[in-house]
DNA sequence: CTTATATTGGACAAAATTTGACAAGTCAAA
DNA sequence: TTTGACTTGTCAAATTTTGTCCAATATAAG
């Protein structure tokens, strides 16, 4: 699940507009258009914010978008797998 | 092993110089240092022809420098590893 | 100690990318 | 056909990245 999707979701079913939200998060609509679509990144602030204002949890949302981030990194390449795993071990080994 | 460290060690072990490596990439010796320090990110375009300088595996050095990406986006966030989870289960489907 | 060469540090400029605003468009409902 | 929600494309402002330059530090040789 696409961080844009999983907003979109949230936002429907909590029968907001898109003018709403954006207006919450000081941007004009066909910005959040694109965010909701993933045409264009959110920035961390706003993704807190988002979450804040759709009442689910802060971790989900940022998740979502970490993954968002980490597979813009590494789609079409590759080493993706390879490289995936060998971050798994540095996180892992981080507090070691 | 971070990509600036693999450098380092295999330019080292070949007996040159940053100097002579740079002036391959044109780039000058303090950015050329800085890439081996990890204080700057190489282009992707830079760690092809550092492979092929080098004469070591191009999917090696692509690798690592993948992965340094990956960490830059995840270092000190909670949710690292889930992301990488849901990041390495995306990259898995792709193809199915 | 001096000199010469290699590497590093920091400030700044150029280049590239990202972010957002705006105008105009589509689409669906009324 | 008018209205409201959303989307698309283009442009400029802002931010980030990349690279250069100069100076500082380190290392080695004479």
């Amino acid at each position: 699940m696409k961080l844009g999707n999983r907003i979109k979701e949230l936002r429907e079913s909590q029968g907001l507009l898109q003018r709403q939200l954006s207006a919450q998060l000081e941007i004009d609509t066909p910005m959040f258009s694109k965010i909701e679509r993933g045409e264009r990144r959110a920035k961390r602030e706003q993704v807190l914010k988002i979450a804040e204002l759709l009442k689910v949890d802060t971790q989900e949302l940022l998740t979502l978008w970490l993954t968002d981030q980490v597979l813009e990194v590494i789609l079409n390449e590759k080493q993706a797998l390879q490289a995936l795993k060998m971050a798994e071990k540095d996180i892992k080994n981080k507090t070691k």
